[in-house]
RNA sequence: GGCCAGGUAGCUCAGCUGGUAGCAGCGUUCGCCUGAAAAGUGAAAGGUCGCCGGUUCGACCCCGGCCCUGGCCA
């Protein structure tokens, strides 16, 4: 049994924690702006005050076993004996849920929280945090409903599926647009399992307690040269072996991580489907595609803190804005 | 030096045997987003069509000259 959390705040621990509001602390933002390493940074000027605090992964490429350098996951030194969760879960073959990771992640976090843990949830897809930390309901699936439509778009097409959904579930219809056919098959799927229409986006309210959630940002045209190097640095650091070794894993049958950036692109370039050369270019391209993408959702999210990329004084920044000041 | 091909959106190109250019691809910008989300999807902004002159009612497209690029021959 581990002690209990010494506070900082000078509060007394009479090894009941009932009282003690353990906060939690997620850290978003596009990629290559250095979460991960804020992550363990926080958690180790936390522990330095007595306070024991636990990486969360809220990344849905993390969860690969075997995707390493493609997906810059946190090598253990980096990890600096801080624990991280939910990263390495799953094999290359299985399809990713956003629901399931939510479950994972919210059992995950009120385990630490129970345990007067601070959880850190650190990720760059913003769907993922929001299922987590949102208020986010997963109507439910169903595979053999599911491949009903699929197969059902790929006869008719998206615009005539879209008409059928219409006819079916007219809200879900307005707010999908006819050449979406994935999103039209999701909410088909939802019409005939639960009668209703499928859930939106909802508004900005915490679903958890006491969340404090700060976001790192740089400019543009910096982070731009900053992946361009990064993916060279992969390409450096064997990435093509990498994703050879996954293919043999049945990287291709999976349905999710072969649309990983960087590995889809490899897996095109091994096919003969282009160089090398177009395959490196294709993945700092779609790199930095995918940042302007994130950057999309963050900033629109007025609950967010934000912090400069690599600024040395966020760790303080971050303990202050929880109420622990250097002095307290 | 000669010959050939070409100089059209930020990039790669399409186009018209003359009536001021393309829903093009990539990029950029902005938007949507609830079980694949590093996914999927919608829209917009970008061009004095190498330069100068000529022919013509009118030229990006025809003619002449010049500049530049690539290739071939010397």
């Amino acid at each position: 049994m581990p002690a209990a959390p010494r506070l900082p705040d000078g509060g007394s621990t009479d090894g009941t924690l009932a009282h003690v509001k353990i906060p939690l602390v997620a850290l978003v933002g596009p990629t290559a702006t250095g979460k991960s390493r804020l992550a363990v940074d926080l958690a180790r000027a936390m522990a330095a005050r007595g306070v024991h605090a636990e990486i969360v992964n809220a990344d849905s490429m993390l969860v690969y076993r075997g995707m390493d350098i493609g997906t810059a996951k946190p090598s253990l030194e980096e990890r600096a004996g801080v624990t991280h969760h939910l990263i390495d879960i799953w094999d290359v073959t299985r399809r990713a849920s956003v629901a399931e990771f939510q479950q994972l992640a919210r059992r995950t976090i009120a385990g630490l929280r129970a345990a007067g843990t601070v959880p850190i949830v650190v990720g760059g897809s913003a769907l993922y945090s929001r299922a987590i930390l949102d208020h986010f309901d997963f109507p439910g699936s169903d595979p053999r409903i599911r491949a009903r439509w699929e197969a059902e778009l790929d006869r008719i097409g998206s615009a005539a599926l879209h008409a059928r959904l219409a006819g079916i579930a007219p809200d879900s219809a307005a707010q999908i647009e006819p050449g979406n056919g994935r999103r039209i098959v999701r909410a088909l799927e939802v019409a005939e399992l639960t009668g209703g229409h499928r859930p939106t986006l909802p508004k900005w309210t915490y679903a958890l307690d006491d969340v404090h959630q700060f976001g790192l940002t740089l400019d543009r045209a910096e982070l731009d040269r900053r992946i361009d190097a990064r993916v060279d640095e992969m390409w450096r650091q064997g990435l093509i072996d990498e994703v050879r070794g996954l293919l043999g894993r049945g990287l291709r049958e999976g349905e999710t991580a072969v649309r990983a950036i960087g590995y889809r692109q490899v897996v095109e370039y091994l096919d003969g489907e282009c160089t090398e050369d177009e395959a490196r270019d294709a993945v700092k391209r779609a790199t930095r595609t995918f940042f302007r993408k994130q950057l999309g959702w963050y900033r629109r999210d007025p609950r967010i803190t934000w912090l400069e990329a690599d600024d040395p004084s966020n760790v303080p920044a971050i303990l202050a804005a929880l109420g622990w000041s250097e002095h307290a």
